[in-house]
DNA sequence: CTACAACTTAGAGCCAACTCTAAGTCAAGT
DNA sequence: ACTTGACTTAGAGTTGGCTCTAAGTTGTAG
């Protein structure tokens, strides 16, 4: 599919594509005869994979390092793997220390409703 | 106490503590007789609030808002905790999604097990 | 055959949130 | 009296992640 297409089915403004495949996060995309990217159903997988990375927190340098692992087939797997570990520990410190600051809004808020119902 | 202590006590750097006086977020900053500024505990606490609402991804455009309606005293603590449940509702939504996110990288963890057994 | 939309590139511009620089003031210690 | 170091200011610079511009090429419809 054209670039177009990809925005589209990807959410990322064609612009944004074009950056992600000039910094490295898109490797190998193929060209039509007259030069236009030419994108598959693996990069759509492949960039909604990014984009989970990016979500949760993880720079563009991290997921760039990852992609460059990727690139050079199964034998990185390993390295991949701690990558996504390490990651997955963040997040889940990252989730129960939102979990705190959602309790403490809520105190705050129970304290304004009470403020409110006064007067 | 001094810039130097509340940087120390706020774990924000002093070039960050004037940048959020100069923006509107500390308002209030009374000063010495050689014209430093002089923080009080109250505004430790204040930048803890701050601090919950930035890293609850709370822009400090919005903080700042905030901080607005804070300085007109209580007649506006109504806005406040419409602001607070809104920004509370949005959190809980972050958390929902942030743990589909971690399950599924666990699920991609699992699969790079598998692949290195194998290997 | 020409208009027009969609693509291409390199590189500039933008935004949020800092982070630092330069030039100056001031208080405390020797 | 003088050095040292912490503070002050306005404003410039940096970083990450886009977002856009300008100039040019290509494919399709009228």
């Amino acid at each position: 599919m054209n670039i177009k297409k990809f925005s589209e089915a990807t959410k990322l403004t064609a612009y944004t594509v074009r950056y992600y495949e000039k910094m490295g996060l898109l490797k190998n995309i193929s060209r039509n005869s007259s030069g236009h990217r030419w994108f598959t159903e693996q990069d759509i997988v492949w960039v909604a994979f990014i984009k989970r990375l990016k979500d949760t927190g993880m720079p563009l340098e991290g997921i760039l390092k990852y992609a460059e692992l990727r690139e050079q087939g199964i034998s990185t797997s390993e390295q991949r793997m701690k990558m996504l570990q390490d990651h997955a520990l963040k997040l889940e410190e990252n989730i129960t220390e939102q979990q705190l600051n959602l309790k403490k809004l809520q105190q705050k808020i129970t304290y304004y409703s009470d403020v409110i119902k006064v007067q």
